[in-house]
DNA sequence: TTTTTCAACTTGTATTTACAAGTTATATTG
DNA sequence: CAATATAACTTGTAAATACAAGTTGAAAAA
């Protein structure tokens, strides 16, 4: 018998269909009750099945229309998932490493909790300045907790995703995270470093994001020069 | 004839019923079979309400346990969805409001696109001022299309939200939306309005929220003090 | 006592049927 | 020709029913 349920199966086709363009943005799908005929399904399963796209975003439906594919959202955002590189759209942001990736302890004062396991692997500890447009936009500081990452200190991460190399190299997925942001005014260092403005504030934030790995979640603290750009997100 | 749907009914009853704590986290559910009963209703129908509660984050289900409440772990937060509201807890934010709503024509300057049929209905516009802990933390400045809701000038805003009187006055739902973040330097309005010590900065943040029925977004600009407290967003 | 079995719950999937309500193109009417 | 009515679509809501599958606690067996 087969294993996966048939609101789930017809998802899984309509759905690969949308990603590889059979539908394009716009495009009506079948009606329901061509899907009920193709498929072999009732409508209350075939229903299922697209109110599962809408909830994923993939279409929106119309009383008395249709089921209307919607595309995907690209510029995803440094609010919503993933790393600052997807929030500018990566043609423009190049980086510059101001601390490689070395092993410490933590620090004491930490915003986070973390767990006993990542207390006593220790963590790696990198300090990144990225740019867009050659100016001097975003300032992080970034502790991954050091388990199982071999060779990690060794690479480069001159303009490149931090989060494309552990997704390449170490198979760790980002499933989601929390934040906090605050307006504050830059300390000396920082105003050099981000070529502020005097008396101009940066957008502080703090946030952990979570990862597939259990106990493996990724801290940064970033400051963004908030002059001529603003952070985007999608919801 | 009743006209909003049943299950919408069973949604806004339990959703009431959470919120107000009269179920709490952990806490199960009446059994399906058992909201039938009380309700009047099929189990079709009290599953819908359900499923619209497992969307917005407010139970989560267990097959053969049962519908599991989620209240407090969730706060949403202001980056993810839903109001301001929702980003601290209902129970210390208190609301000012500033202008009442108000029918506008929209503003020649504005920071968003808006489609004809939003133009040519003007505008609901209307300022708060929300406070935690008696102190004044965010100031909005919101436009609404002026679409089709009775009586919306002549309604109370004050402690409420916003979204919660669209939502079960006039059946609109927020799907999502977009925004900006900056931190700003604080007009001489502003500090007073926020009660700012002088040089601290401000959170600036414009978003617009789409809803359910289409050629109606929500349109808001923010401006949060992050002395104390910080904006939180869980993604 | 401890373990196993099982009955009585729970939610998950699916069918069938019916009518309401929104959209659109065509045919009808002025 | 232009405005209107209508028929044929679309999705939305809802009932009644059935069985599958996961959970739990109590009864039965070791």
């Amino acid at each position: 018998m087969n294993n996966i349920p048939q609101y789930r199966r017809l998802y899984e086709i309509l759905r690969k269909h949308i990603v590889t363009g059979v539908y394009k943005e716009g495009d009506l799908l079948p009606s329901e009750n061509e899907l009920c005929a193709v498929y072999e399904m009732t409508r209350p399963t075939v229903r299922h099945a697209l109110d599962s796209l809408v909830k994923d975003g993939f279409i929106f439906k119309k009383q008395g229309k249709g089921s209307i594919v919607r595309k995907p959202s690209k510029t995803i955002g440094i609010l919503s998932i993933a790393g600052t590189a997807s929030a500018i759209g990566v043609r423009h942001l190049k980086t510059q490493i101001l601390q490689k990736p070395i092993v410490k302890i933590w620090p004491e004062i930490f915003p986070f909790e973390i767990s006993e396991l990542e207390k006593e692997s220790g963590c790696i500890y990198m300090e990144r300045l990225r740019f867009v447009d050659d100016e001097p936009v975003f300032y992080d500081v970034n502790h991954i907790p050091n388990i199982n990452l071999p060779r990690i200190t060794q690479r480069s991460f001159e303009n490149r995703s931090l989060f494309d190399i552990l997704r390449e190299h170490y198979q760790i997925e980002i499933l989601g995270g929390e934040q906090q942001l605050k307006a504050v005014k830059p300390t000396v260092h920082l105003r050099k470093l981000l070529n502020l403005k005097p008396g101009h504030p940066v957008l502080y934030i703090e946030r952990k994001l979570t990862t597939n790995k259990e106990n493996f979640n990724i801290y940064s603290t970033i400051y963004f020069n908030s002059e001529k750009h603003a952070i985007f997100g999608k919801f």
